[in-house]
DNA sequence: TAACTTGAGTGGGATAAAGTGGTAAATTAT
DNA sequence: ATAATTTACCACTTTATCCCACTCAAGTTA
């Protein structure tokens, strides 16, 4: 299971480090895409065919399929982990979250997001405020 | 699987490179055709034919399916990717897609897509105002 | 407690491949 | 037959990939 939160640096040729905890679940090969709140979701390589293998049967002919698979699939890219446990980010993926130098890999569950490290901190610092209520919204449905 | 978004220039005969994580999947000779919204559409020939023999079995009594296959079929020119990874884009295709001189490439599962830089980035734009329904979707899908 | 060991994180350089431009040959058209 | 357009081939520049090396921190052993 991917859980935690570990900050790396990005270094000039857009190279960053795995955290050694998530390598031995992600795999050697992992797909990157655009993730929400200008976030990049990462997910280990079978994971990530099962998910493009429904996005792929969608009907291409629905223009909300169309551009939802085009949003989804062109920004996804496949990299491999180098000998040294790094990943080379995408130039149109690290533009994307408005990744500079400092990352945050954070682990969910199945996927790990990689966030700017000033844009985790304010969401972070968003989240906490309204944590109180978040939890009441979720005690409403029953998760908690 | 084709996935991932890369940018390369149309030189002045009408030659661009294809992607090289591309080139494996796409095979020798592809097919290209208008696609919807002011792109064209990229397929591996042997995949291509599935689509024709598809399309071909569409009522020609109807005149939308017939309007269809016209758009589609008359469109498509079967091209050879050359020695140095490049194709020729034909003269009626890249004005139909008012592609200049830079153009995007964008890996949608089992096609590849042609944009013009201006229309691809403006199509990112109106897509990502849209992000709260993508996630619905991922969160019927199981991604997040 | 000090030295040694191990592994993670980071940086840089060499080599290979990708991307692009151009020239020569061949085919077609006039 | 000659001009023009197209196709194939060659060459250069830039970019990416791979490999090696250093540093730092944590843990282990003498």
């Amino acid at each position: 299971m991917l859980i935690g939160e570990y900050k790396h640096t990005l270094d000039e040729k857009k190279r960053i480090s795995i955290p050694s905890k998530f390598r031995t679940v992600l795999g050697k090969k992992v797909v990157i895409t655009k993730g929400l709140d200008n976030c990049l979701s990462m997910y280990p390589l079978k994971d990530w065919n099962k998910i493009a293998m429904q996005l792929g049967e969608l009907s291409f002919t629905q223009s909300d399929a169309r551009n939802f698979n085009r949003f989804l699939l062109a920004s996804a890219h496949e990299v491999s982990i180098d000998s040294a446990g790094r990943i080379l980010i995408p130039d149109n993926l690290c533009s994307f979250a408005n990744i500079k130098s400092k990352a945050v890999f954070a682990g969910i569950y199945n996927r790990v997001e990689i966030w700017d490290e000033t844009a985790w901190e304010e969401f972070n610092e968003k989240v906490s405020k309204n944590a109180d209520q978040i939890a009441e919204k979720l005690g409403e449905i029953g998760a908690i």
